[in-house]
Parts: C-alpha cells; structure tokens; sequence
DNA sequence: CGTCTATTTGAATGTACTCAAAAGCGGTGG
DNA sequence: CCACCGCTTTTGAGTACATTCAAATAGACG
C-alpha cells in the first residue's frame, strides 16, 4: 500500500478501506488477464512477478506495449475507463501475483475518497507522459539507440524477459535484436 | 467553455470562476508558447488556430509529438505537473488564440472545485489511451499504413499542416512522404 | 518581383526485414 | 537423470523500406 503513499495520503481507516476492495489473485505464468476483445473489468497492480499489454495484429502477430513488474500498474485504459471491448490484451510473463481493481470498486471509491480522483490522475499524467517520451524516441532514434537506452533504463528487465519480448516492445524482429546484441 | 461539460457539469458560478482564472492571447504564427529546458506555467487550450508540440533533438532536428487545432489541449506534461524543466517545445503553426491556465491557477482550481480532478483525470487518460495507440501503430505498421491512417482520422489537419510537419509527426523525412504521397 | 523555404525527383546508401537452416535451451516424461 | 520435443536464438544471404545527398521546381511572403 506504500504505492499509495506516491501521490496521496491515507489515514488508517482509508487504507483498510481500499485493502478490503483490492482482489488477490496468485496465477501462473502465461496466465491471460484480459483477452483483446472483451471489457476490462480491472486495473491490476502488481506485487510479484510480472504483467505484459499487447496487441494482437490483423495477422496474428503479438506487438508488447509495456511490461510491468513489481509495483506497476497494468491496465488497457482505455477499455477499462470507457467499459467498451479491449484493443489490448494482458498476460503473465512470470508466475505473479497481483491486486485487481474492480471499475466498480474504484468508482466507488472515487465517490467515498475523492482523493483517489488526485492519485489516479497524477499515475495517469506519469504514465502519460512517460509514452510521449517514448513515442519521441521512437520516431527520432534508430532501433539500436532505442535498445541501448532500453538496456540502460530497465536493466532488471533486461534479464528477465525474453528476446523476442523485448524485440516486440521496440518494434523491431527478434533477428535483428539478436543481431544488435553481438555487436555490443 | 463547452469543453469542460463533456466530462463534468459546473454551475454558473464555478463556469464563472473558471472563466476569470483563464487568461486569453492571442498570438501569431510561429510564436513559442514554451521553450524546451524552461519551466512550462501554463497548459494551452487551443480555441482558434493550431499549436504543435515538438522536440529539438541534439543534431538539431525537431520532431512533432503532436498538433493541437481547436478545442484541443497542449502541453509538456510533465514539465508542468512537475514543474520541471521542459523536454519539448510548443509554438503555434498559425495565427491562433489560446486560453492559458497556470500551474498556481490550476492548483487552486483543484481545491476550489475538486470535480476538476476528475475532468482532467479523464483528459488524461483519454490522452494516454491515444497515445498507447499510437506506439502500437507505429511499432507494428509501415510508414505508408501509418500516413492513410493519419489522413482518414484527421482529414482536416491534412489540408492545414506543411508536409514536413506531417512527416516529422509520422516519423519520416519529407522526402519520402512526397515519395508516398504520389503513389497514392 | 525576388528571396527564402518547402517540395519534388533521382541516384546511391544504409537500416531493418524475410526466409531458411542450424544451434541452444527449457521443460516434460520415461 | 537423461532424452526428446518444441520454442527461442543465432547466423547468413538476399530483399525491401526508408534515408541521405544533390539538384531542380514550386510556393509563400515581404
């Protein structure tokens, strides 16, 4: 719950609060939380482990969006928000355990904490501006500049996700990845 | 003020108070609005004419992250919320007139009338969702599948913005977008 | 009008992709 | 605990997409 704590302050009562509204869900790797098509209906926090959002294209072929391990948030916002068909889908990469958020607790909760109007927004503003950013690097830089700086901003996940993951997040095949990677 | 009711509804008096804490300029083609490395005081509303939101990379060369025509927001995000030094610039392809909020005037917006919150929550995940979207587009499409699709969904900003506004938009130098552009 | 910038066109180059085949690695069952 | 199967990664050759450079043409604005 110290997430939380980022943005807003809670008084002991709130925090019970919104630990008796959070679902704990243990699944196993390749678990699939939500399914491109359907609505969302959670935001999932991350505690252990860690989530991937991908779209699915016309052809079949998976294109990552985000990861998110311990203590990020993963959600098609979009779907959730507007409660309308996902363009995203959300899977495990690893055997993880998260919080899920249903959109009826949390516009609930909006209404009993307001303060959690403030907390989203500024998750979202960060979140935001965080895809400007890479959106910026992407039409500005070539895929190796992209992968170095990826490397050297997520080193943890660097390890722990596969090639072809992280391939897909930069936009690029896992071949010329691999071809990147020798010429270190 | 119309802008405001499509995610909350205020009474006179708060559209009033609104109204007072926006500053209207008007301001002529290519005046800078914010300069990157500066602290952004203000988020730009745009009610006549068309701002572009851009990033001056260290050859010099500037990339468009976005346009603003009216009834659009404009800013550096994270500059303001965080009231940092700015990554991007933000000037004015046209003659155009802006209502400008300030940071000092927003925070006090916030605790005035906290459904302010919610409005730009909502703004910003509209915001995010775009551009998830658009990261995905152009991880997983080719130049030429990316410039369609940006001339079916804003068909009138095609007619107003120089190519090589629109190509440095779509990540792609004038030239081939003149290349794309013939074989249309 | 004249100047400056934007666009077009063409040729040569480089970046990233596809296809194909081999090697590596991880999980599962005997 | 090893052997096998399937999936991921590596490597190489050929190709396609997009860039750079250069020069000519067109358009915008004072």
């Amino acid at each position: 719950m110290a997430n939380f704590a980022m943005h807003i302050t809670l008084d002991p009562a709130e925090t019970d609060y919104v630990q008796s509204i959070l679902q704990h869900k243990v699944i196993k790797k390749n678990t699939v939380l939500l399914n491109s098509g359907d609505v969302s209906r959670y935001v999932y926090f991350v505690n252990r482990g860690c989530l991937r959002l991908y779209h699915t294209d016309s052809t079949g072929l998976e294109h990552n969006l985000s990861f998110s391990p311990e203590n990020w948030w993963s959600s098609d916002i979009a779907s959730f928000s507007g409660q309308r068909p996902a363009f995203y889908s959300i899977s495990a990469l690893e055997d993880s355990d998260v919080f899920c958020l249903s959109y009826d607790a949390l516009e609930t909760l909006y209404i009993q904490i307001p303060k959690f109007e403030r907390f989203f927004r500024i998750l979202t503003q960060n979140g935001f501006s965080m895809y400007q950013r890479r959106m910026t690097s992407n039409l500005s830089k070539p895929a190796e500049e992209r992968y170095r700086h990826f490397q050297k901003k997520y080193p943890y996940l660097e390890q722990r996700i596969t090639q072809k993951h992280i391939a897909s997040y930069l936009g690029i095949t896992p071949v010329f990845l691999s071809m990147l990677r020798r010429r270190t």
